[in-house]
RNA sequence: GGAGAGAUGGCUGAGCGGCUGAAAGCGGCGGUCUCGAAAACCGUUAGUCCGGCAACCCCGGGCUCGGGGGUUCAAAUCCCCCUCUCUCCGCCA
């Protein structure tokens, strides 16, 4: 959320900043519901302020003689006129409020200065590659895609998942099921080693946890939703966020570096069509999930050091990837800058987005109430800077994995850093 | 699921219709002392919104004692509903 002030004060910029992200707005309605909201409160105020005056001088003569006493009822039906037109003004400002929220909770959040102008995704600038892909002509063979060599080596059965559930959900097996935990193992144990606190959280939020993170009001048909209100997480950065939530933390604590491992639910409204084989784009998949909070003064430098954290889980790997600059009309909701790792998948025959890491400002900060109070001790409390990154999506991880290490018989070697999370197997096959 | 107790500032905890935005302690900050530190002592220390102002200083005012509603001239204090926490019983992985 925006800052209501801000917005006040910086019209022209907001709108333009909302022209860049390709989401025009028109500032009218709020400006007219903040001049409303503000005539509200000061003449409501004003009425307080007597009502407040007049029942402290009825407290005094209630303790008079009998012609205080008599005085003091004159004054209360003189306050009760007063109340008659406050309560009618305050259901008046009530809606004000809750008008001028909605206008504001539904503004995205400002791109930084350094995040790159641009419509849509051709827009987005390569930062930098690492690694290169393999050859498969050289090597004499096609690569088969995921959606294929899985299902051949009896690690995935997209078929079966249908039954259980519907289109878009996995179900693994044997070794396909131990490559997740594998996968998921050694992100998390690597981020830690790394300086990162591991969370296990809950898999479903309230209301106001994932309004916190910007999710709700705008985005609810991308949430799985129960009858009892609560809402599936669609990613372990919900609840990170949301731990510190309407709380004050000590600058002196700053930076707090947490990660998560946790399933993501999501509805995936409106991607009919795209990304429909394989493991790329489901329901539900797992993620290890990096989130940190930061003062303004270092945010911009700890989102470098995060997409090095989640770069590192690549290389490791040893999977080929690229990462990209988000452009403005690209970028998300709640981010002010924005960085995506993207690794080679051959089946599409280009990079496909593994990880998202992004600098929300004060955005997420603001709505969730979460602040730090500098070491000085007198200064007042101020909006923390909220980062959160995926370190990385595991769906998407093994697919890279299956496909980049393939070998022509039809096989998959086991990077060499998951070895040990397989009890040292080295080789997938139809077989194991 | 049943019965009872509770929710107060960064934290612990008093207050139980008006002079209480809130005692006390801890913690924080400033100072005295000290070569320095600790201890001791003194002082200080909630947040937010609106208006004034060049001003995040300051001044005036409003609101906030889990959340919402009610009674009253006046509510942290009385009443109702909700949420959460704790204790006991039941059930359960």
């Amino acid at each position: 959320m925006l800052d209501v002030r801000f917005v006040r004060e910086n019209l022209e910029d907001v709108r333009e900043a909302m022209r860049s992200r390709q989401k025009p707005w028109d500032s009218t309605a709020f400006m007219t519901l903040d001049t409303r909201r503000r005539t509200l409160i000061a003449e409501l105020e004003g009425l307080k302020a007597e009502r407040n005056a007049a029942s402290k001088a009825i407290g005094f003569l209630m303790r008079g003689d009998e012609a205080e006493r008599t005085k003091a009822d004159q004054a209360k039906e003189a306050v009760r006129v007063i109340n008659e037109r406050i309560e009618a003004l305050e259901g008046e400002l009530v809606q004000a409020e809750q008008d001028l929220r909605d206008e504001v909770l539904s503004l995205p959040n400002l791109p930084s200065a350094t995040t790159p102008q641009g419509v849509g995704e051709e827009d987005n600038i390569e930062a930098r590659r690492w690694g290169s892909p393999r050859d498969f002509e050289v090597e004499g063979f096609a690569p088969q895609a995921h959606w294929d060599l899985g299902p051949a080596l009896g690690i995935i059965d997209f078929e079966r998942a249908v039954k259980l559930a519907k289109s878009r959900f996995i179900l693994l097996s044997g070794m396909g099921a131990r490559l997740e935990r594998a996968i998921i193992n050694f992100m998390a144990d690597t981020h830690g080693a790394r300086g990162y606190k591991e969370w296990w959280c809950p898999l479903l939020g309230n209301a106001d946890t994932l309004t916190g993170t910007g999710n709700l009001p705008k985005f609810e048909d991308d949430l799985f939703k129960t009858t009892g209100g609560m809402y599936l997480i669609p990613t372990a950065e919900v609840m990170l966020t949301n731990i510190h939530r309407d709380e004050v933390l000590d600058a002196d604590d700053l930076p707090l570096h947490y990660c998560a491992f946790t399933p993501c639910f999501r509805e995936e409204a409106g991607s009919a069509g795209r990304d429909t084989r394989g493991l790329i784009r489901v329901h539900q998949f797992d993620k290890v999930e990096m989130v940190k909070f930061a003062t303004p003064e270092t945010s911009f430098d700890e989102l470098e050091g995060m997409v090095a954290d989640a770069e590192n889980i690549l290389q490791l790997l040893e999977l080929p990837y690229r990462v990209i600059t988000l452009c403005t009309g690209d970028m998300g909701f709640s981010a002010t800058k924005t960085y995506d790792l993207e690794v080679w998948l051959p089946s599409y025959n280009g990079y496909k987005e593994i990880s998202s890491c992004s600098n929300c400002g004060d955005f997420q900060a603001r709505r969730a109430n979460i602040r730090f109070r500098d070491a000085g001790g007198d200064k007042k409390p101020r909006l923390v800077h909220t980062l959160n990154g995926s370190g990385l999506a595991v769906g998407r991880t093994m697919a890279a994995v299956i496909e980049n290490y393939q070998d022509s018989d039809g096989t998959v070697r086991v990077p060499e850093v998951l070895r040990p999370y397989l009890g040292g197997v080295e080789r997938i096959t139809p077989a194991s």
